[in-house]
DNA sequence: AAAAAAT
């Protein structure tokens, strides 16, 4: 039989993709430690994929209908906490159509070429994933335990906008209330302090003691990032060694300038002046008292003022400032503080953050501080290298400022043990408890030792953190120091109402002013697509959303901190947190969901002290939703009748009529590009010209750079 | 709709 030859057996996972090329697969080890079965047979036959048609998968309200009924039948299982998330295998059983990835695959990069247009010249390699893969990654969601969100969602579409809050809120609670009613409550409370524990830890983390870390090493995908990391690896070396450690990315990983942030960067002109107690009489150690001076910061802002005691005190705390009023350092200095009493190298203090950038951002402020206890931080989020955040935890980390999902992927490998936590801090706690955060957050305070301290901050910390709060907070004390203003007064606020053949000239001429502008678009196409337009009227402006790489994201929001692109178009994945100097108006081409996500984008700027802002178009049915959210928001406003040129808005906000010539694209990559070498060395299977990644040179910044390095090195 | 993990 000649088939006997074949390599290919007739049954089970096919190994080798259709060029003949093996797959990069986990060995049956790499499973196990994860916790999953061994490998199952690849799916349903393929003469049934084709009857059903391939890369077709079914709608997903099936799926969810599916997942429901499911979920319904099994409802006892939040009892176990463990198998919270569901086993793999066993999604794949209630979603057989999974398994059929990897046929569709090559119609999908087929879909993926043809559909995208000119982006794809400069954007491929930086872009994560097209909409297709999006796709995929929703289904991915899906699998999980978002059916309440969904759930939501759909029925949000059909709601009248204007009961829309009330709607949410009841069902929110009603969610709530069937999926952890009080005796599911009480239980899990009981689990969490009982000698169960250990044992619950023991069955999330299967096999980890046995692996260790190490077999990671092996991880297929961690070549991938190697090849990024190569370039980074020189520059590496010259950074603080927590950088180091991190696979840090933000600003100066890819060269951008980076500029520490937030309030460690407060200008001295500006911060307020030394009167009232100081930080040393908030009972701070004085090792720490000396960083901030050295940082010409000497007075508590009224927050950090108000939260500080109670937080030194070991208290559980609820702290609500304005944005750019100083939140972090409110929850990092007590913090950092309180542990500074204890051993090192154990995992004693995490800080959840909601996006990549916000944890970069909390960590380069706390670390420096921490450094100066003889306390180490580590920045664990996606999108950046696993081995040094792994690195991290086997030297042992006493800090850990992490985005949610990466940690529990850190946790579920056994690699971080926040078994030994004693501070846990969910920055931006109202969005961290929103539903499609909360599960991840609450795997984490579960994991983490019952009757620790937790500290929740947010600038819009409302009833949302209720469930965490009485879960997971014992006796918390609550501070508001908002003087009763939802923005900060240095904020001004206009709305202009626009005609929809008028919107894109207008936000041109906006966008075309003097300083720092972010605009906020609704979603990551449109942010593209917004900031092509501007490019197109000629005006400097990069898009940034969670759809493109790490590294695209840190190179985009670098060169607007240091200012060579002065305009950022941004998702709502900047909406909060994230601090540049200077950003002096807020451009809203679409209206915000809610009336937080209005006072959250607005806070981009006004920060610290500074003046700001705020301009929100409205297109005529947008007109009623904009002034209702303006006025939840606590602003006072009239919307303005504008139009195209019009000099009001010139004089209100600065803007100018665009003159200057369309932006080339390879124009604008050049801004972003990773930047060009400096020392000449030369490493083998670099990324150089003609690179070994296959890439055409049509990819201009990639190119470029190695031009760029060409040049220095000769 | 966005965000957050990824072979």
């Amino acid at each position: 039989m000649p088939s006997k030859s074949s390599s290919r057996p007739t049954k089970g996972p096919k190994n080798t993709k259709a060029d003949g090329s093996k797959k990069q697969r986990w060995s049956a080890a790499e499973r196990a430690a994860r916790g999953h079965g061994p490998r199952r047979g690849g799916g349903r036959p393929r003469s049934e994929v084709e009857a059903t048609g391939p890369g077709r998968a079914p709608r997903s309200v099936d799926r969810w209908d599916d997942r429901r009924s499911t979920d319904r039948a099994g409802a006892g299982r939040r009892d176990d906490r463990e198998e919270r998330r569901p086993h793999r295998d066993e999604r794949q059983e209630r979603r057989p159509y999974r398994d059929d990835r990897d046929e569709r695959r090559p119609e999908r990069s087929e879909r993926r070429d043809g559909d995208r247009g000119r982006a794809d010249r400069f954007d491929r390699g930086d872009r994560r994933d097209d909409r297709f893969e999006r796709r995929d990654r929703d289904d991915r969601f899906e699998r999980r335990e978002r059916d309440d969100r969904r759930d939501r969602f759909e029925r949000r579409d059909r709601d009248d906008r204007f009961e829309r809050r009330d709607r949410d809120d009841r069902f929110e609670r009603r969610d709530r209330d069937d999926r952890f009613g009080r005796r599911d409550r009480d239980e899990r409370r009981d689990e969490r302090g009982g000698d169960d524990r250990d044992h619950h830890r023991r069955a999330s983390r299967p096999a980890a003691d046995q692996h260790g870390s190490r077999r990671f090493e092996s991880r297929p995908h961690r070549f991938a990032e190697r090849s990024r990391a190569d370039d980074r690896r020189e520059r590496r070396e010259d950074r603080p060694e927590w950088q180091q450690l991190t696979g840090y990315e933000g600003g100066d990983a890819d060269q951008m300038e980076w500029t520490p942030t937030a309030a460690a960067e407060v200008d001295p002109g500006t911060a307020v002046v030394v009167e009232g107690p100081g930080f040393a009489d908030l009972g701070l150690p004085s090792a720490l008292v000396n960083a901030l001076a050295a940082q010409q910061i000497t007075t508590p802002f009224p927050i950090q003022a108000a939260t500080i005691p109670d937080a030194l005190a070991g208290r559980d705390v609820l702290g609500r400032g304005q944005t750019g009023s100083g939140k972090t350092l409110g929850f990092g200095l007590p913090m950092l503080s309180r542990l500074a009493g204890g051993a090192r190298g154990t995992t004693r203090g995490v800080v959840l953050v909601p996006t990549r950038e916000l944890a970069m951002q909390v960590a380069d402020v706390l670390s420096p501080l921490a450094g100066t206890l003889g306390l180490s931080v580590v920045l664990v989020a996606g999108g950046m290298a696993y081995g040094p955040q792994l690195k991290a935890f086997d030297r042992g980390v006493d800090v850990v400022v992490a985005t949610p999902g990466r940690l529990i992927d850190l946790m579920d490998q056994g690699a971080a043990d926040l078994t030994a936590v004693e501070i846990t801090v969910l920055d931006e706690a109202d969005h961290m408890a929103d539903l499609g955060f909360l599960p991840d957050v609450r795997r984490v305070l579960d994991t983490v030792p019952a009757g620790g301290q937790r500290l929740l901050f947010s600038a819009t910390l409302d009833r949302g953190v209720g469930t965490v709060v009485r879960e997971y907070l014992d006796d918390p004390v609550t501070h508001e120091v908002d003087s009763g203003q939802a923005t900060v007064s240095t904020m001004a606020h206009h709305v202009f109402q626009v005609k929809p053949a008028e919107k894109q000239s207008i936000t041109a001429e906006v966008a075309n002013r003097e300083g720092r502008t972010v605009v906020f678009v609704r979603t990551q196409r449109g942010a593209d697509r917004v900031a092509s337009q501007l490019r197109e009227a000629g005006v400097m402006a990069g898009a940034l959303h969670g759809g493109l790489t790490q590294g695209a994201r840190s190179r985009i929001l670098g060169a607007f901190k240091a200012g060579t692109v002065p305009v950022l178009v941004a998702t709502d994945v900047a909406a909060r947190g994230i601090h540049v100097d200077e950003v002096s108006l807020v451009l809203q081409v679409d209206p915000p969901m809610g009336p937080k996500d209005y006072l959250h984008r607005a806070g981009r700027t006004a920060r610290a002290g500074g003046e700001g802002q705020v301009v929100t178009l409205a297109l005529p049915h947008q007109r009623r939703e904009v002034a209702r959210l303006v006025k939840q928001a606590g602003v006072k406003t009239m919307a303005v009748d504008v139009s195209a040129d019009d000099e009001r808005v010139y004089r209100a906000t600065g803007a100018r009529k665009p003159s200057r010539p369309a932006i080339e694209d390879r124009d604008y990559e050049a801004l972003i590009a990773p930047p060009v070498k400096v020392r000449s060395s030369r490493r083998p299977g670099g990324r150089g010209q003609g690179g070994p990644r296959g890439r055409g040179p049509s990819r201009g910044g990639w190119s470029r750079s190695g031009r760029g390095r060409a040049h220095e090195g000769a």
